[in-house]
DNA sequence: CAGCATCCGCAATGATACTG
DNA sequence: CAGTATCATTGCGGATGCTG
């Protein structure tokens, strides 16, 4: 077999992640960067919204990634689902307390974005123009 | 010439950004949203790092994903990079201030899974477990 | 209306080899 | 050692159509 370094990198991340228990903290933490997660949240801070409702809370979601993320944060039980067995199912998904802890961490992520926004905006047009200016 | 990879980037995000007409906190999230940004982050918490240091500290990064993220960190103004023109070529990256106000927030982050990832691998079992009693 | 399955394009990511 | 360009692969994410 040539399982070549790519393989044991990969293996490596991978026991990273779950075999060796020391780390399960890193997997949450990759769990909460993904795309849509915060954007989620903060649609649900302010109650519980159905399937369409969310939908159009966050903007450019798909329908399919829309219900993936929501998965996801149901496995994670950041998020709760209630199923109304009506004619028309009715969906309607809510943050759990622990959902709500985390909501907190993402409010005060939002706000250091919105605090730094403008430097973080500065810095970028300055690197972007003065690229070829190295530094010695 | 140089700058093809960055542009690369630079162009799907703006790319992104566009279609859905998004304001700069949300650009901001997203950027730190990034897989290993807050890893790197996380990283240069204790001070300056050199590449091949980094490199060890965050597990299962490709050298590339590194550079990569790192540019992207530098061209935020939230790490800086000193070029050493030594025979060997030295560079050590460091956090900014401004990354210094976001490792604040990535610490809380990091302390928020770690006080719930007990919760969160709980109802990942417990959640995996209802599914499965649909086994082929 | 909720949501799952399928096809598919493209961006993200990794490996490799090459500069300075 | 740091960094880049190039090619290959994959998985995300979008679009559509079908089910309950």
């Amino acid at each position: 077999m040539t399982l070549t370094a790519d393989q044991k990198r990969r293996r490596a991340q991978q026991d990273y992640n779950g075999g060796l228990g020391l780390c399960p903290a890193r997997q949450l933490l990759e769990t909460i960067s993904s795309k849509w997660v915060t954007l989620v949240m903060l649609a649900l801070a302010d109650g519980s919204l159905r399937h369409s409702e969310l939908r159009r809370h966050v903007a450019g979601a798909s329908q399919k990634m829309l219900t993936s993320t929501l998965r996801s944060l149901e496995r994670d039980g950041l998020v709760s689902r209630t199923v109304t067995s009506s004619v028309p199912v009715r969906t309607d998904y809510q943050l759990t307390p622990v959902g709500h802890s985390l909501l907190d961490v993402v409010y005060r992520l939002k706000g250091w974005a919105e605090d730094n926004m403008d430097d973080v905006a500065h810095a970028r047009m300055a690197y972007d123009r003065g690229r070829l200016t190295r530094v010695e």
